[in-house]
DNA sequence: TCCTTAGTTAAACATAGGTTGTCTTGAAGC
DNA sequence: GCTTCAAGACAACCTATGTTTAACTAAGGA
């Protein structure tokens, strides 16, 4: 149902803040992230997506997006148009709760988000968030039990943690100080001690609706849990 | 459609994080907080919802809440079983999107939420959700151009903010001083000087897609939109 | 090899915001 | 009339975080 396939080298955007949108984007590999910026021109990090989820699948009823969108990495997406999700959603009326359902999510990230923000210190955002993308990346299989592999630079944990790079950093030495975590080059990130880190995050995974719901990316497998 | 009415008396509880769901609710009068606590029982706020909110409207898809959502005010819903809005939306395509619609509004606001909790200093952040809320009463016909009436205490915006009472206070204090804003008794804001309030805010309210959407208060008006 | 650049590390200092405690006011109850 | 309580005002002090600047490192190009 893809009318195409988009490739994006990394940092690059798709879509900005207003543009109007008949398409919509399945991201296939890579990394993106949402942001607004503020008057000086300050990105703040409002999402980070990674493979199997439909990054801007709003844009289908909203029809224009109120943040940017861009690569973190190399990305490769699948282009749907929305007259043609209209007529998929007029015949298959659970496949239209499944992508309503998937937008949800968004939701329920961005709810912890604003608890990560307004509730944590420092190392509670980066851990929180950290938390959060393991999580993410688990559901998928993109976790190998102790390297979360998503290149996000020091500069990006501050962008979506609300704060400086400068914090960041010593919030990332602390972290190593305490055995918790080691980031490497590359944006690697080691962890040492999981169940530190989400304690210090108070992390609960629950908001990301990992089991028996209708996961977009297990689209295929729960047509019979529909109705 | 709806199933009863229900009524709440002040800073009573409707539904809590976890619970699963079978019905959802349309505010119609009176004001909502959602919110999630962290471990100490301390609150952030995640929303605020006025007259004409579907307030649980992603209970449907989602089956159950992942925070907590209780009355500010005495409140009256509409209560809604999910079965009956299955069977809405089958026989009406387009008003499945329209409800599609509303919950993204909500999205939309968490991520300016996530704004005003990263990028912006205390005074800023008072100032960017009284913007909001006054947009958001003016286009429902609640605002009467001085006066934002929903009894928020200044706890209440301190745990919509990320900050303490304490802090709340000064800065309230210092809007004042600066002619911004009055914070009168029994949450009655008086705004002084919009214009200052909104560029302290960086406050641009597209975001909650004002005009010529498929704003849910005016469902009835646009079917011919639809499709 | 050298230079450049991006990312990171770090120290010194400045400030926003947290914490604690005290005081005032007004409403609710007796 | 008196208490009690919640909300707010405000001051003193402390801590987390921002700001500025500079140094260090690794990668890549000339």
């Amino acid at each position: 149902m893809a009318t195409r396939t988009v490739e994006l080298q990394p940092r690059e955007t798709l879509v900005r803040r207003g543009e109007w949108l008949e398409h919509s984007y399945y991201l296939v590999e890579g990394v993106m992230l949402r942001h607004l910026d503020d008057r000086r021109g300050e990105r703040q990090l409002v999402g980070v997506n990674i493979a199997g989820d439909f990054v801007d699948l709003h844009g289908y009823p909203m029809k224009r997006l109120d943040h940017n969108l861009g690569s973190l990495t190399k990305v490769v997406l699948a282009e749907f148009a929305h007259a043609n999700l209209t007529k998929l959603i007029e015949d298959h009326p659970h496949l239209g709760r499944a992508l309503w359902f998937s937008t949800l999510l968004d939701a329920a990230q961005h709810r912890e988000w604003i608890f990560r923000l307004g509730r944590l210190h420092a190392e509670g955002r980066i851990a929180h968030l950290i938390c959060e993308l393991v999580e993410r990346c688990r559901m998928v299989d993109l976790y190998d039990g102790r390297n979360l592999t998503i290149p996000l630079l020091q500069r990006d944990y501050a962008e979506a943690c609300g704060i400086t790079p400068v914090h960041a950093n010593r919030s990332f030495k602390n972290l190593k100080e305490r055995g918790i975590l080691i980031i490497h080059g590359e944006g690697r990130v080691e962890i040492l001690d999981e169940g530190q880190l989400r304690r210090i995050a108070e992390f609960d995974g629950e908001y990301l609706y990992g089991q028996g719901e209708l996961a977009l990316g297990r689209l295929s497998d729960d047509q019979s849990e529909a109705r």
